[in-house]
DNA sequence: GCAAAAGTGTTAATCGTACACCCATGC
DNA sequence: GCATGGGTGTACGATTAACACTTTTGC
């Protein structure tokens, strides 16, 4: 904070958004196609620069929302990182700041033939290389992935992949598609539901689907985000995944 | 990424950076006084302009070494996450990209009266309330403080507050220090050194003190940083801060 | 010898894991 | 009835936490 006495350089600063969901059990990214150059055609995450008055979480919220047709935030944004501004445009300097999105899987717009199309891949497409990402996306996804991996461990944050009540199977399908696991179902559910301040019955019932009914379950309060302010809670103990 | 209508605004971008080290037990964090205004004659974070052609790591490291004299970054360097640019300097929007540095007892360069003097302050004193910081710098500080608590438990980042060779006992007040808690010297000696991948005995012996000499361990080979890329290393098993 | 700190052994409680088993629904 | 998935019980090994005890130094 201190000032230098080289004339301080003014970087355009632009928002990333790595929005993740859970679609029929495999993780998704939210991805734009790119209708100017560079990488013109190409993949790349939603955002856009930072605006004069603008704060970085408002600004990744405004750029999701106009990207995706979205009404409102879907789920749990929060700050990832920055990178940059060195040799991450082709065009200059840009200092990005990325951000991380879980949430349900949420309807895209269908952007007329002008806009960038947003769309929901399958992560595993981008990380078995079939798809390749502009800029330096790559590398934001894979902070984006381990960051999102750890979340589930020591916060609540996994419910925020589901809808406002859902059943422990489907809380357990985002634990398996996120960490890239299988976990026992039983366990699971003792573990889940036994960790205090994380769920919450609603004493409401699934019903028309196969097999015995499941109960549905909410965020509890202790953990949901309050006053705008995202939740910070912590689960203690944690849910750990397994380590290879 | 994507082009907005609206002209992109360029902001100023500063780097911050949270500097703790361990004295006497104690938890302490790197602090400037403030020659001109605002805040002037109050304390702050070391930091600075990023100049044209920096990246952020390299900006933070560089202000550092400026404001403190020391030769070389002394110890593990992150970067910790972005704040603004809204509503954290009263000259106007400025975007600062905070980082954590985790170091032994460095000494600190008495500079001249013309330039900030930077020092260390007990972490205890800010927290209390009774030291007051510049900016937003208190804020900071205490994300700094939980990413460093976390941080502890599963890397092996706890041997950066020490210099290369170190005693458990050494290793331990690091974390006591860091948590703000008493551990076990026994059970702490054994999941220190029983953990894969983390400590590495030198088979050399301190001497001189009170006791039973100890044997001085080095972070294993696994858990150093490689090429100037930072360490990734993961604890596995973690060391468990206790929870209240 | 005594104090002090390092390091080892041991034990009980807790936790994770695996898996047998029962429950409640659709068909 | 049978398949399907929800949910509980239980047993065993691993890990933690508490603390007794031995080792090795300085004084």
């Amino acid at each position: 904070m201190s000032e230098s006495h080289p004339v301080p350089a003014r970087f355009p600063v632009t928002v990333d958004v790595v929005g993740l969901t859970v679609i029929d059990g495999a993780l998704h990214v939210l991805l734009i196609t790119r209708l100017i150059e560079p990488f013109r055609g190409g993949l790349a995450l939603p955002g856009g620069f930072v605006l004069a008055g603008e704060d970085l979480v408002t600004a990744a919220g405004r750029e999701l929302v106009e990207e995706t047709g979205v009404e409102h935030v879907p789920g749990h944004l929060e700050q990832l990182g920055s990178y940059g501004p060195q040799g991450r445009d082709p065009r200059g300097d840009v200092l990005t700041v990325a951000h991380l999105l879980l949430a349900p899987n949420f309807p895209v717009l269908s952007a007329g033939s002008d806009a960038e199309q947003a769309a929901w891949y399958p992560v595993s497409r981008i990380l078995s290389g079939e798809v390749r990402l502009a800029f330096d996306h790559e590398r934001i996804l894979g902070d984006a992935l381990e960051r999102a991996k750890s979340k589930l461990e020591y916060s609540p944050l996994g419910a925020a992949f589901c809808g406002e009540e859902f059943t422990i199977a489907q809380l357990r399908a985002v634990y398996e598609a996120v960490w890239g696991t299988r976990l026992d179902p039983r366990n699971f559910h003792r573990k889940a539901t036994g960790t205090p301040g994380f769920l919450e019955d609603t004493g409401r019932m699934t019903a028309g689907d196969a097999g015995r009914p499941a109960a549905l379950f909410r965020l509890a309060d202790a953990a949901r985000p309050l006053a705008g302010r995202p939740s910070r809670a912590v689960l203690n103990p944690p849910l750990m995944r397994p380590r290879v």
